[in-house]
RNA sequence: CGGGGAGUGGCUCAGCCUGGUAGAGCACCUGGUUCGGGACCAGGGGGUCGGAGGUUCAAAUCCUCUCUCCCCGACCA
């Protein structure tokens, strides 16, 4: 793409002011340097400067895809039928954009590509001898989330996605086809010039076993990660554990059986502990939920209650809940239904008095799940089921059986590494890829089969990968930018050297500016009739790591090198210049 | 889905409360001066005030409905 462009002949409608609903840097900026314009709602097209970017971005993911991988191009328009087979066309619900062409068929615009992936395997894949496969396309995806889009690129209902799918004969076999995907992954971020994390993620409602995230922390980030300040733990909030502190347990009131307190009107965890003048860490927090279940008599969908007790001071993690009610959907009970199905006041609920053997009138039979961080404590304090009163002497497994126990709480800043026990941090950060496997779910739902060795019919294991295009640009925005714009990585930038050029010296500019897209570089000659501080401004903004000045010095003979990142300022002479980035940008390896 | 905020020229916004000929800065066009950090002077073009309905002699302004965009929440019982 080494070429030179002269700015004057350009459309790159740079902004003074960054558009009102903006607030992210990364979206400022984007727009204000003439990248992108917003179409609707998380809709928006791509400029030249970010299209240029952009082409840049997939490229490395190519190069490097192509190592592992071979590229197909899949359709965005999916007929339902492929849906239907693997059941997300009802459980993705509104997160799916559906239409239907003019003979009322059914169709989604594309949300992923497993489905359709896995219908190519169906069709095509016949023995082992053929797998493994890494199938990879980068590709707009489709969504329609119900946490609305914001934040400029960051969160969008049209965006570009490389996924890949990978086809083994064996876990053994996805264990590699992983591992190759885990280390292409590192090499883009790190050719796109990212920090980046990788954390262990939550598997998520498909199933699945093992699954990595690459985050880069920044607080314009919508997801948390925790990582140890020693060691190289590092999860996802959803997903991350740690060691707690012992709590000292409350020594048995009276006989040791349950007691009745009274507690006129203390509701909270805080009021009831202060009141009785205990810990939140000896209280027993409970929540009530409802899950959606199939009933599977009637096919209907039947929602059944749960109860969560968690310590006091600890909070539920909605992906853990989901993972322990194997992926069924949650959600918390009004309170006219905890009245009614517990015939107690909320703010006093509590394990004893539920009646845990049969359904609750059109209700399933409750679960009640206890966190991990309850097990083996003793006369701990719930509700009573009843207004105004509290039990002491409650513990779990004598008083009242759980269901099960889980892990359900988040994990907060502070605490242990569950690897070393250092302590753990908490930062929001951007997820910028997410791998992941996979297992049987959509190979086996298209009822793809291969023959081993042996002759046998085998479901082959299957794995998805994918990345976020625009994330990794406006991650690479939120990591470097300042009051006046941004600097990109020279590899992603739309250009790597921005010349700015005196009206007085234009030759010298444009002979710089050829020799240094002669010798292969990208360079963007401001060739504008502008105010020289309009054009520094600018070169400022758009994110362009280098610039060349040819101004006042080129009388001695010199011309100015300015670093972005740095606003180091390297004088050189200007037969000079192509060398220096020769050395600076095109090291010999 | 719930709550809040906002739609006035390409951009940022004022005007609305208290109805009476639609404004500013930036951007744009012409001419001139200027030229190393978003210049200055003079002249000029551009707006169904998101849309529909209503009240009124008269609506950007008041009322009703609607569309769009933004933010917060989807939780601690």
């Amino acid at each position: 793409m080494q070429s030179m462009h002269r700015w004057s002949e350009l459309f790159i409608p740079t902004l003074r002011e960054a558009p009102a609903d903006a607030e992210v840097a990364s979206h400022k900026f984007l727009v204000r340097a003439g990248y992108i314009r917003q179409l609707a709602a998380g809709i928006y097209s791509y400029l030249f400067l970010g299209q240029r970017s952009f082409t840049k971005i997939i490229g490395i993911v190519r190069q490097e895809m192509d190592k592992v991988g071979q590229e197909f191009y899949l359709p965005a328009l999916h007929p339902r039928e492929l849906w239907e087979a693997s059941g997300r066309w009802s459980v993705m619900g509104d997160n799916l954009f559906r239409l239907k062409d003019r003979k009322g068929t059914d169709l989604c615009l594309g949300f992923t590509e497993e489905e359709i992936m896995a219908e190519i395997a169906r069709k095509e894949l016949r023995s082992y001898k053929q797998l493994p496969q890494i199938w990879y396309q980068i590709a707009p995806k489709f969504r329609d989330e119900p946490r609305p889009p914001k934040s400029g690129l960051l969160r969008v209902r049209q965006f570009l996605m490389k996924d890949s799918y990978s086809f083994d004969i064996d876990p053994a076999g996805l264990d590699v086809s992983y591992l190759k995907h885990y280390d292409a992954y590192c090499r883009i971020f790190d050719r796109c010039g990212l920090t980046y994390v990788v954390v262990e993620a939550h598997s998520g409602a498909m199933g699945g076993t093992e699954s990595h995230e690459f985050m880069v922390r920044t607080p314009a980030g919508e997801d948390l990660i925790v990582s140890c300040e020693k060691c190289n733990y590092a999860a996802n909030l959803e997903k991350a554990s740690s060691r707690l502190k012992p709590v000292e347990d409350l020594a048995a009131a009276g006989d040791g059986k349950p007691v009745e307190v009274h507690t006129p009107g203390q509701k909270t965890i805080e009021d009831v502990a202060r009141y009785l003048g205990v810990s939140p860490k000896n209280k027993i927090k409970t929540l009530a939920l409802i899950v959606n279940e199939n009933d599977p008599k009637t096919g209907k969908a039947k929602p059944r209650p749960v109860v969560v007790l968690m310590r006091g001071d600890h909070q539920l993690n909605d992906a853990k809940l989901s993972t322990a009610v194997a992926g069924k959907e949650t959600r918390p009970m009004q309170e006219d239904e905890i009245r009614n199905l517990f015939r107690s006041p909320a703010g006093f609920l509590g394990p004893i008095g539920i009646d845990w053997a049969k359904d609750l009138q059109d209700f399933g039979r409750p679960i009640l799940l206890v966190d991990e961080a309850l097990r083996n404590r003793k006369n701990l304090i719930a509700g009573a089921n009843k207004e105004d009163y509290h039990l002491k002497n409650l513990t779990p497994g004598h008083d009242f059986q759980p269901t099960a126990y889980a892990d359900l709480r988040s994990v907060t800043a502070g605490e242990s590494c569950p690897k070393c026990g250092a302590p753990l941090r908490i930062d929001p950060a951007v997820e910028i890829g997410h791998i992941f496997k996979l297992g049987y779910k959509y190979s086996a739902a298209m009822g793809a089969r291969v023959l081993d060795r042996n002759g046998k019919e085998v479901t082959p294991i299957m794995g998805s990968y994918g990345i976020g295009i625009e994330r990794i640009l406006t991650a690479a925005i939120e990591q470097s930018n300042d009051e006046n714009g941004f600097w990109l990585p020279p590899q992603i930038a739309p250009f790597e050297i921005a010349n700015v050029r005196d009206d007085l010296v234009r030759t010298t500019a444009e002979d710089i500016a050829r020799r240094l897209s002669s010798a292969g570089f990208d360079v963007l000659l401001d060739d504008r009739d502008e105010r020289p501080g309009v054009k520094f401004k600018d070169a400022d903004l758009v994110g362009i790591p280098f610039r060349v000045t040819v101004g006042k010095k080129v009388t001695e003979g010199t011309v100015e090198i300015v670093q972005r990142s740095t606003r180091e300022i390297h004088d050189a002479s200007i037969g000079a210049v192509t060398d220096y980035f020769q050395s600076l940008l095109r090291p010999a390896r």
